[in-house]
Parts: C-alpha cells; structure tokens; sequence
DNA sequence: GATATATCCTAATGCAATTAGGTATCTACA
DNA sequence: TGTAGATACCTAATTGCATTAGGATATATC
C-alpha cells in the first residue's frame, strides 16, 4: 500500500477545515481518518489524542485570528483601528464558525501562554493607545472589548439576533461607534 | 427488583447537577444512568435520545436565568436595574458553570421561541426603559448588553483575566459604569 | 543495495448511544 | 381484593468513537 504522506501538520489543517464545515464539537478522529481514507489508529502516529488535535486546532485558530487582528490594526489608529479589530473577530466568526468555536476550547495554562490569545491581547492593548488611558483603564478597556468581540458575534451565529429587526449589522455599526465615544470619554465618570 | 421513580423532571434536574458538577460537554445519558444507578436503555422511557436531553437542560437553564432576571430586576430602575441584570448573568455563570454552558446550546427555532431566551430579551428591554433610546435604539442596546453579559462570564470563567492585573470583579463594575454612561448619552454621537 | 525509521496496518478493548423486545411492578377498576 | 392494563425497568444486540499493542512495509539514508 502507498503511503499517502500524513503529517502532524497536514492532520491539524484538515481538522480545521472539518471545524468549519461540520462544527468543531463533531471533530473527531474517525471523520478526520476517513477524510484521509485511512484507518483510524494510522492518525496516533501523528497526534497523541483527541484532546491532542482539538488542542491543536484551537491554537491554530488563536493564531490565525491573532495574525488576522495584527493585519487589520497595522497603519490604523483610534476608531479606524477600532472597528478594524472589531471586524476581524466578526468576518473570522462568520468565515470560520468551527475555528471560532474552536478559539474558546479550555486550554492548559501553558498553551493558552504561548497561544495566540496574548498576542490579540497586545494587539487590543495597542488599538487602545489611540485613547489616553491609564494602565488600570487599558486593562478594564481590553476586557470589555474582548468580552463585546467574542460576545457579539456568538450570539450572532446562534441566530439570536435573527428573529427581530433590524439587521445585526446596523447593531454592530451603532455598538461600536457607541464604544469608541466611551473609550474616548473613559476618565469621565 | 423496586422502581426508583424515574421521571422526565427528575432527569433533567439530575442532569443540570451533573453538567454543573462535570461540565456540560462531558454529560451523557451513560453517566446519568449510573447516577440513578439504573440501565442505560432504561432512560429511554423518559427522554428521546441524548440530544434531547440536552435540550431539556439547555430550556432549564435558559427558564432558570430567566426567573433570576425577572426578580433580580423587580423594583429596580436606571443603573440599579442594570448592575442587578448584569450580575444575575455573570453570577449564574459562576454558581452554574455546567447551566451557562447549556444555555448556549444550539436550539432549534421552536424550542427557542418559547425559550427563557425570549423572556430574558423582554426583561432586558425593560431595564432599558429607564435610559430613555428609541425603539430602534434600544434593540441595539440590548444587543450590546447581551453581548458584554455572555462574553464577560465566558472570558472570566475561561481563566482568560486570571493571568494579568487588577481583579476581573474591577473590570466588571468599571465595565458597568462605562456601559450606564454610555446608555445615558446614547442618543449623543 | 542494505538497513533503519517511521508510516500505516490489523486486532482487540472499553465506553457511549440507540433500538427491539421482554418481564415485573404499580395502579385503577370491578 | 383480585385482576387487567399501562409502564418502568431490564436484557441483548448493534453501531460508532477512542485508545493501545504490536506487526509489516514503504521510504530515506548510507
């Protein structure tokens, strides 16, 4: 029999394009063999387990998302970098639901460290220079912002915001034009 | 051999424990059968199939969330109703892990529609009564609210604040403060 | 061309989900 | 109180995924 030339590498991108077509809970490894038309104990050659790939892909979408956020915010400076950063986790979520998904897989504290996660956390912090804020404040500030980026586009997806008009877009827009007015008057009580 | 009293209501309560206890994503019909130290096979009389189930879990948590809501809100106005509604989420989250993980379980659209979903919107919207928006407004409003309200726990909860300084529980009333000024001057730019 | 590595395989085990069909227990009514 | 019917729970069987052990062979290196 050939071989067909399997890769650590080559499994965890396969496994991220399964993500986005058929949810990243319905991951496995048995898809990702049959995908590859090969038996299933073939792929713990390439990863130690399940948790292992899943893991994988979750870093892998961290940091494609992280590579996406460095993109958008580079050359842009206060509201432009804003909505810039913004869009990048709402196309991501909608380009890629099952990496998206995959984003918020429970990391062990030393991936989540060498994870993409902290490379968008320094990537908000640098978007937030553009509104004079103290150090305490930048931390508050990433935080919501965070919470407002992975918040917004889940419900979205969800189809929470599909029964009631208008349309999320009009949301979106108007949110975060209400955001940049609170980041720039954030000193104010 | 006795009858243990199974029943629907008696599973799903077992269940949302479970859930809370393991995690919502490790709860399988396997593990509530050991549980009620019952056969497998013997929870079909009661429920569907695993994903209803779940389904049932995710409706409890969402009717649970709810019924805080709505009490946590009576004879609260303006700000006041506002930190009681954001805390009712962010203090579910805590208290019930497994519960809040459920509540985002994919519905379909009928469960959702006479979901505690629905409701948890209206109260929400109520809240936003003391704020003075537009209809139209007010939508984007709850939006935005709903947003920061699931994004927040799931950071939290996700030990994403955990690695950096201050404490979350700052972020969090800051975050509130910010959002009540911002909904005061909404109509502003 | 020989050898070593690693890639892919077969085989076996355990656990979760599901279905079919059986038995016994509870309940309600005569 | 005794019996009939409903149903609560069971056994048994099938399927699918995860995992490990150990074997065969294609490929690369010398």
């Amino acid at each position: 029999m050939p071989r067909i030339g399997l890769s650590r590498d080559r499994l965890v991108e396969a496994a991220a394009k399964l993500a986005d077509e058929h949810g990243f809970d319905k991951l496995t490894l048995a898809a990702l063999a049959r995908h590859f038309a090969v038996k299933l104990a073939s792929l713990y050659s390439h990863v130690k387990n399940s948790d292992d790939l899943k893991t994988s892909v979750a870093l892998f979408a961290l940091s494609e998302l992280a590579d996406r956020a460095d993109e958008a915010v580079a050359g842009r400076a206060g509201k432009d970098a804003l909505v810039a950063l913004a869009n990048v986790h709402r196309n991501f979520a909608r380009e890629h639901p099952g990496l998206f998904e995959a984003a918020r897989f429970r990391l062990d504290a030393t991936s989540a460290a060498v994870s993409g996660g902290a490379r968008l956390s320094r990537t908000t912090q640098a978007v937030l220079r553009g509104y004079a804020l103290t150090d305490t404040d930048c931390t508050h500030a990433i935080r919501l912002l965070g919470s407002f980026f992975l918040g917004f586009p889940v419900l979205e997806s969800a189809g929470s915001f599909s029964h009631s008009q208008p349309e999320a877009e009009a949301s979106w827009s108007r949110s975060l034009n209400a955001l940049d007015a609170l980041l720039r008057g954030w000193a104010l009580p």
